[in-house]
DNA sequence: TGATCATTCATACATCGTAAGTATAGACTG
DNA sequence: CAGTCTATACTTACGATGTATGAATGATCA
């Protein structure tokens, strides 16, 4: 399972193949399972050779959260409305993470400012100049799009979260709690409130 | 500075006192330095006497969480219009974590589902169905509300994150990245986006 | 007083991040 | 080809962590 290697022998490892395998270790296992020996084991090599890739635990950390951004952040669509390019901005950020569900946590806490992620504020920035918004609306937006996306993502459930927190609306006390238990009444579809807060911020800014 | 006491003898410790000293700890010294051991010093116990107050340290980092907000959520005001008040519920919230940044990462990957927050909800969907809310609209503003402060606080720069962080605005290349470097020209205080982006959603919900 | 119970502490273990040092494979030099 | 250098990987070791287990003692009540 671990490296079987004689020393000096290359590995033929990268960065971005560790990261890879880190991606697939904590998809599979969880956060908490990413250690540097388990990663190593991973990517067979020993633990302490990943330290010829990341300076220390938390760069590799920060890595993983540039690693998830890079693969997510596609160019903006470039066609039609501002309103639908931004809209479908957010949806494709918000689907990244979907798909990674145990790594939310740690680009949740660990704010992204790689190159990667300024080139994508630029092109939203252009998309909204072009629509005529000035230059700091236009920051405002974009900016407050990506926090939107980032608090939805980290405020749903998740696995291996407190417990009963899956179900715990179904749990609600209706004596407690009736207006909760009243809007409860009929439950939405996934993503279904995400769509209608992106659009109440985007209509927002467009009549500020 | 470690206990000094005979075993059996009472420390006259609570749960919340554990708590307090936690959150002091965590204030002072960060996230990284809250440990069993060091948590014990903090409030003159050994290490796993803790544990007779939480079933390990998980349960204590959720319930640091609902400590917090059990603090912050004083009730919401009862007097002006409805986006008065929401938007007051807003800046309420973000100014509690405003002075516990170091809490932040934790309150934004745990999602807390506290009969607490519960509470607070249920005074926020009374303030907005009196204002004509439907049920179900008004539950998707208060959690898009929720969302777009926590993910407000889990994007803003804080210490001890990647480097340059604070200043990487300063080191923008206006020929990478003009439209932002143009933006930047007139930098906003301190919340002025927050403020622009809760009154964005929630004229988006006004009208939606 | 003596017995029961609640509470605390001491010890121990597996695992963690990583500093320091060592060995080897492959590349370069002559 | 022989000799050297260097990049790469491994080994060992240390202090710190979360916590299981169980002993020791103060508190409480008969």
């Amino acid at each position: 399972m671990t490296a079987n290697r004689t020393r000096g022998q290359k590995a033929g490892l990268t960065r971005g193949a560790v990261l890879d395998g880190a991606v697939r270790l904590v998809d599979r296992e969880g956060l908490g399972k990413l250690s540097m020996r388990r990663l190593g084991a991973e990517v067979d090599v020993e633990a302490m050779t990943l330290y010829n890739y990341f300076a220390n635990k938390d760069a590799l950390l920060d890595g993983l959260v540039e690693h998830l951004f890079s693969r997510a952040t596609l160019a903006l669509a470039d066609t039609g409305t501002w309103r639908e390019r931004m809209r479908d901005y957010a949806h494709a950020l918000r689907k990244t993470l979907v798909e990674h569900p145990n790594l939310v946590p740690l680009v949740v806490s660990r704010p992204a400012v790689t190159p990667e992620s300024l080139r994508v504020m630029e092109d939203g920035l252009a998309v909204l100049r072009e629509a005529g918004f000035p230059a700091r609306t236009a920051l405002d937006l974009v900016y407050s799009l990506n926090e939107y996306v980032i608090g939805h993502m980290a405020t749903a459930p998740r696995e291996g979260t407190a417990p009963a927190q899956e179900d715990h609306f179904a749990a609600i006390d209706p004596d407690a709690f009736p207006l909760i238990a009243e809007a409860l009444g009929s439950p939405r579809g996934e993503g279904e409130r995400f769509d209608r807060a992106v659009d109440a911020m985007l209509q927002g800014f467009a009549e500020g």
